[in-house]
DNA sequence: GATGAATGAGAATTCATTCAT
DNA sequence: TATGAATGAATTCTCATTCAT
């Protein structure tokens, strides 16, 4: 089986394909960035890229065929930075590594509030969740999944729950962070934080 | 100022054109929940309202314009409906209360997948919380904040703390309900009730 | 009821309607003959015009929609003139009529060969006759079919056979027509005319 | 010149340019027989037969060389079929073996609708005609158009009014033909039949 | 000979918005 | 007020053909 991330032993049309494919990628994602999805036209996002439009269809289905793919990608980015993040701090405290790492993640969209946008608006759990259960590439993000269960198995959780507890954290707090970052609403994102995170503890609480 | 509210007192000419925008908001409301937002045409709505292209500029400015009204009003009419219920139940625990409040709209949103979809993908807290807050046709439902929010102050939670915990709690519900009705993700509303049930009485315990 | 055919009767804008119909009409008809059907966009076709594209399709589906129409109307036109030839030229025999007819079409087509190729790729029986059968606009035409069919009868043919030898000149006809005219395959329309006629004239004896 | 018919003599190099050359025909075949001509692009072709899209261009212009060749091809064995049932029925009635001859090739083509279409869009008498005529491949067809000639000459008829009179038969045929089977119009072909027998009785008849 | 990535012109169709009536 | 014909920019997507490898 050929591996695919030997980028070394790929032939040179093969690498060229893939450089294509990135420059396509990355146009796109700064239109997406720059302008929103819907008003980002193809004819844009090829002539940004230099390619040919043909070229485009090429290589993705649609516009959302990479909208999914930047999100995926960007999440997985995201998330391994903050599990780097907890696992460098060498605190040992469940809820503290939580903390930890949902607060990274804040300041990395505080940062990038398009991206937040961008993410928060075409995301749904079973593309995020499936995306890195079952996907080669993303063996890191699954193993960040991994931990949190495990954890809170220790703590009694059974992993189907604690599934669902991972969900509800996710989701609380990229409804925090969208509102609050994109739209100040109700507050600050930094007057939101110390509300969100006594909520997440509470969630982790028994 | 003119009251609105006053329909009897109204003229001929005045209860006309209230018919009229009535008759394009039914329309849109329709295709909406029929084909979603983005694929209905603003020539679709006209015609099922059997109204002139030209009339729908004269009562709305855009297809949006009236999503931002159905969801005010939708959401009016849930709200109020789940009060009800809060009241008529004669249970005075602030906690089963809320519980019994948060059932309520499952439920009715379980029932109309449709609506559920259209008020999670336009819904922002600040279009409804404002809309609530400050509007003149919306005292229930300015009445239902108030009311958590005076519980949760005797609970001695500030009147702002209040505010962010009723949002977190909002955004949650919503998040749940529209990941597990419509997604079933993680699982089915039915199998994630007990969790937020049980998740939403951590977030208003101290 | 609104008489059709009552252009002194239409409002200004109704006959303004009408008028942009015959401009994008005559101006497809046109290139229809000049460039074919399939190598005529209907960008060219409104350019022509003198119309925006979207007035396209407020008048018609597409672009065989025309085709459709310019086959009817001009069928019409030449039958119509085919069969005042015959009923001026007083001659009472069927053989002849029938002759005389078949010939005047000749001619027609013999001079405007465009048109020919244009019927004649695009030409079904059924729209053909259905349309002289059933619409309000072809009177005439509908008076001649009818005029054969009777004469068959009285030759002791029933109606439905009467129409289907109707059917078998019809083609026969077009298809030597546009063999002989276009392609001069097998031989030239001149030198084709005598087996025509006496094949026509076997075809009509018993 | 190359002897184009000793398979057993060619290169392994000839061979495979053969096989190549049936298998892009094939493919072709399948496609505008499932989807039309029109809707079938030289990519879906090459697709189906496993070779890269630049082959194409080795062995065929475009789309419509190979439409002649189907229509050749495939009119090549029907008419050697048809001629096989005449010599085989020891009948020796001309105008019964014309009947017998196109009553085959009416159930041939009525069981083989797609291929009726595809022929009767695209045929045109000259193709056909000289096809037979001149080819060296297609010796039996032409066997079969001085069958016909001939016995016509013996009834008086010359060689060039016969190839007419079989010119029409044949349009005559093939136009009642696509209009009953794909049409079902005036009627279906099992009640075209006895008329379309009993006309063309009459055109071989002085 | 064979490949298939890349091209880019070009086609059909939609639709929000305007404005003369 | 109300109408609805007209607009034309904008968008998506296709596909025959080329040409470097």
């Amino acid at each position: 089986m050929k591996k695919i991330n030997d980028y070394k032993e790929m032939s040179k049309s093969e690498k060229k394909k893939l450089q294509k494919e990135k420059k396509i990628f990355d146009a796109a994602y700064e239109l997406f960035i720059l302008k929103g999805i819907n008003n980002t036209a193809i004819s844009e996002i090829v002539k940004k890229a230099g390619v040919a439009k043909g070229t485009f269809y090429l290589y993705f289905k649609d516009k959302y065929d990479i909208v999914d793919l930047i999100i995926i990608r960007k999440s997985n980015i995201i998330l391994n930075e903050a599990m780097e993040i907890v696992i460098e701090s060498n605190i040992y405290d469940f809820e503290e590594n939580v903390i930890l790492f949902v607060n990274h993640i804040i300041e990395i969209l505080q940062k990038d509030k398009k991206l937040l946008k961008l993410i928060y608006k075409n995301l749904s759990w079973g593309l995020f969740y499936n995306a890195f259960k079952n996907m080669k590439h993303y063996e890191n993000a699954r193993r960040i999944i991994t931990f949190f269960i495990d954890k809170l198995y220790i703590k009694g959780i059974s992993n189907d729950e604690a599934e669902k507890i991972l969900f509800m954290i996710v989701e609380l707090t990229s409804s925090v962070l969208y509102s609050s970052i994109i739209l100040e609403e109700p507050d600050t994102i930094e007057n939101m934080k110390p509300l969100l995170f006594k909520t997440i503890r509470k969630i982790l609480r028994n």
